[in-house]
DNA sequence: TATTGTTATACTCTATAACTATA
DNA sequence: TATAGTTATAGAGTATAACAATA
């Protein structure tokens, strides 16, 4: 308890966070992926639309979102773009006539298969420092987790060890000003 | 060319693409580490501050920054937030009076290691279809990609094949109105 | 002239609720 | 009453530029 070591109780390197590599790998994918598919309404958004839509039989707008892990509301307006572009169209569901099946148009099953081609390229630059037999065990072992995590239900499952840890409401810290005074600038 | 494959194009399910998989696992950590660290000025992120500055020697907010992948502009008001609730301070680099060295307070170590532990639940928990082998795996091959593209020059590696497929510039689509008619609402 | 940090502005994304129409 | 989809609103996050102080 004397020793050097004992009196620097440092933190882990950042490097050892999971949500630091999560959020580094998922921003660069991004930057590199909004690239790729800017001129495609809602970008990687949009892209993943048209491939969740992709299937046979036609699935409504619900299942489309659910898959992709976003919301309803949101998913509207990128069906919204999508179909003003051409590449998908809603049709009425003859067996519910509340729900709206999305399908995929020639030319958005074109606009799909070229922005793949393209992501492939992304993914390959990204994971480049890794031998192909690596990149594919991350790819495994990540579409395992993600998965999991899309069949959990999340309030349930992830959050059972926050409430462990504090009793508060996730509320969000709001931004404030700072106080000016001693600062160098 | 006439069997049933063939006229059945469809592209790969969603669960093999990239972007899918770590926006969901992205997404399921940030909702659980939000609960985690949400009573922490700047939530998941202002845990990530404190373990980029808990360092010695003291880093300015410069390489804070850089670390966390973030603007220095977003820096300023999250390490506002931190000094406010006492658990970080600011003092002028002896050595260049434009930089602020950021260090811990007392508080501020003590929050961030009751943060780690928590944290380190939630990513058992987000992790827990893998077994202890391969949580390891994906910890390495992540962190390995992370540091990667955290060194690479972002728009020089990764946006080369983005360029290669497409000659636009990185802009964004805009949000549409739908035009109302033949919907079922 | 370049860099560190701060501040202000605008834009994008997200969460939420209210609403219609169907079931 | 519950669900599928739409729309509107407010809030949080992000990008950008301008600025002062210093190198």
């Amino acid at each position: 308890m004397t020793g050097p070591q004992a009196s620097d109780p440092r933190t882990d390197p950042i490097t050892d966070d999971l949500g630091w590599m999560l959020g580094v790998v998922f921003r660069a994918y991004l930057r590199a992926a909004d690239h790729v598919a800017s001129d495609l309404p809602g970008g990687p958004r949009g892209y993943q639309v048209l491939v969740a839509a992709d299937r046979e039989p036609a699935r409504n707008q619900g299942a489309v979102a659910e898959e992709l892990g976003i919301d309803r509301t949101v998913l509207t307006y990128l069906i919204d773009d999508l179909e003003r572009d051409g590449l998908v169209v809603r049709r009425p569901d003859p067996v519910d006539r509340r729900s709206r099946l999305v399908t995929l148009t020639d030319a958005g099953r074109d606009a799909a298969r070229r922005r793949r081609e393209a992501l492939a390229g992304v993914e390959t630059r990204l994971l480049h420092t890794l031998t192909s037999t690596q990149c594919g065990e991350l790819r495994d072992l990540l579409k395992q987790v993600a998965c999991a995590a899309q069949a959990d239900d999340p309030l349930v499952d992830l959050c059972q060890a926050a409430e462990a840890a504090t009793d508060e409401p996730p509320t969000r810290r709001r931004r404030r000003r700072a106080t000016p005074g001693d600062r160098p600038g």
